[in-house]
DNA sequence: TACCAGGAGAGCG
DNA sequence: CGCTCTCATGGT
C-alpha cells in the first residue's frame, strides 16, 4: 500500500507554534522552508503555524483522514491557554514573561524521547544537544515515511536500538561521558526494570525520586521528565538560566543555592508551575540577564 | 583564545 | 550535609 501526503488545518487560540518548539523543551524539530519537520512515535509531520491555526502535514492511507491523534495530542492543540496564564503568580516578572511571549506551550512529549533527550542535554548548548540528538536518529533510528522532499528522516532510536549500539556508538555521535547514562537508561527501559509509563500515576516526589534512580538523572532532568511529558504540571526544572533569573529576580541577586530555589518555586508558582517555568526560561534566553525592570 | 553550556556523580571535610 | 572537581565537546 502506498502512503500519500495528508494536509489538515487545525484551529488553534493563543499557540506560537515558532516559539514553542523553539524554546528548547523538544531537539527533533527543524525548521525547513516548508516548516517544522520533526516526529512523534515514528510518525513523520511538518507543521506550520499561522494566525489561528496550525498547518499539519502527515504521511496517511488515504485523503481526507483526520490528523493522528498522536500528533493532536502532542500539540495539545485543544489546550486552553488562559487558565493555566491565570494560576500564575500576579507579580511583575510573570506579567512582564507572559506578555513578552504569550503564545509559549508546553508540548507533551514520548517519554522515552524526552528522558534521553534531557540525559543528553546535560552541560550542553540547545545547538549541541540538536546535534547529539540528529546524530543519534542517523545513526541507530527507524526510517520514517516521508515525502520525497523532507528534511526529517528518522525517528529517534528505541531504547533497543540504543542498547545494541552500545556506548562507543553513542559515543561517536558527540554523547560524550553522556553516552554510557543513555545506553544504561534505556538498558533499564528495555528489560522494563524502570517503568516510564508509571510516573504519571505515582506523587510527584515518588516519580521524581525513581528518575533519579537512573544514571545521568539528577534534579533537573527529572523535572524536565516530568513536565514535559505532561506527567505532573506542577515539576519546575532550574538550570543554569532559570536558576540566575530567580535570584536576580526574586532574591536581589543573592547566592541561593539550587536547592533553596526548587522550595521557593514549589511554594510560589502554583499548579501550573512547570507553565510558569517555561515562559521564565524563555524571557530569559531571548532578553538576556541581567533583564532590567521597564520604567 | 577563553569561557560556558537547559548537570550529575563522586570525593572531600 | 555542602562544597569542589571532573566528565566531553563544540558554540560563541
Amino acid at each position: 500500500m502506498t502512503m500519500r501526503l495528508c494536509h489538515a488545518i487545525v484551529p488553534v487560540q493563543d499557540y506560537d507554534l515558532d516559539a514553542t518548539l523553539d524554546s528548547g523543551q523538544v531537539f527533533g524539530f527543524r525548521a525547513t522552508p516548508s516548516g517544522w519537520e520533526g516526529s512523534v512515535s515514528s510518525c513523520w509531520m511538518r507543521l506550520c503555524g499561522r494566525d489561528q491555526s496550525i498547518e499539519i502535514e502527515w504521511m496517511g492511507n488515504s485523503t481526507g483522514e483526520a490528523v493522528p491523534a498522536e500528533i493532536l495530542d502532542f500539540l495539545g492543540a485543544g489546550v486552553s491557554l488562559g487558565p493555566i496564564l491565570s494560576s500564575f503568580p500576579q507579580d511583575a516578572v510573570m506579567r512582564r514573561a507572559v506578555a513578552a511571549c504569550r503564545g509559549l506551550r508546553l508540548l507533551k512529549q514520548d517519554p522515552w524521547t524526552c528522558l534521553a533527550s534531557f540525559i543528553l542535554s546535560s552541560t550542553k548548548q540547545i545547538t549541541q544537544i540538536k546535534q547529539i540528538y540528529a546524530a543519534l536518529c542517523l545513526r541507530l533510528g527507524d526510517r520514517l515515511r516521508a515525502p520525497p522532499d523532507a528534511e526529517v528522516r528518522h525517528a529517534f532510536p528505541l531504547p533497543e536500538a540504543v542498547v545494541r549500539a552500545g556506548e562507543k556508538v553513542v559515543r561517536e555521535c558527540k554523547a560524550g561521558f553522556r553516552a554510557a547514562y543513555l545506553v544504561e537508561a534505556a538498558r533499564r527501559v528495555l528489560t522494563g526494570e524502570f517503568r516510564l509509563g508509571e510516573l504519571a500515576n505515582l506523587p510527584i516526589a515518588e516519580a521524581r525520586a525513581e528518575l533519579m534512580n537512573l544514571p545521568g538523572v539528577g534534579p533537573k532532568v527529572a523535572d524536565c521528565v516530568l513536565l514535559f511529558t505532561g506527567a505532573h504540571a506542577e515539576a519546575f526544572p532550574v538550570d543554569v538560566w532559570i536558576a540566575r533569573a530567580l535570584r536576580e529576580l526574586y532574591f536581589q541577586g543573592k547566592l541561593v543555592s539550587l536547592d533553596q530555589l526548587r522550595e521557593f518555586a514549589a511554594r510560589h508558582f502554583g499548579p501550573h508551575g512547570g507553565y510558569a517555568q517555561q515562559y521564565l526560561f524563555h524571557y530569559a534566553r531571548v532578553h538576556g540577564m541581567p533583564w532590567e525592570a521597564p520604567a
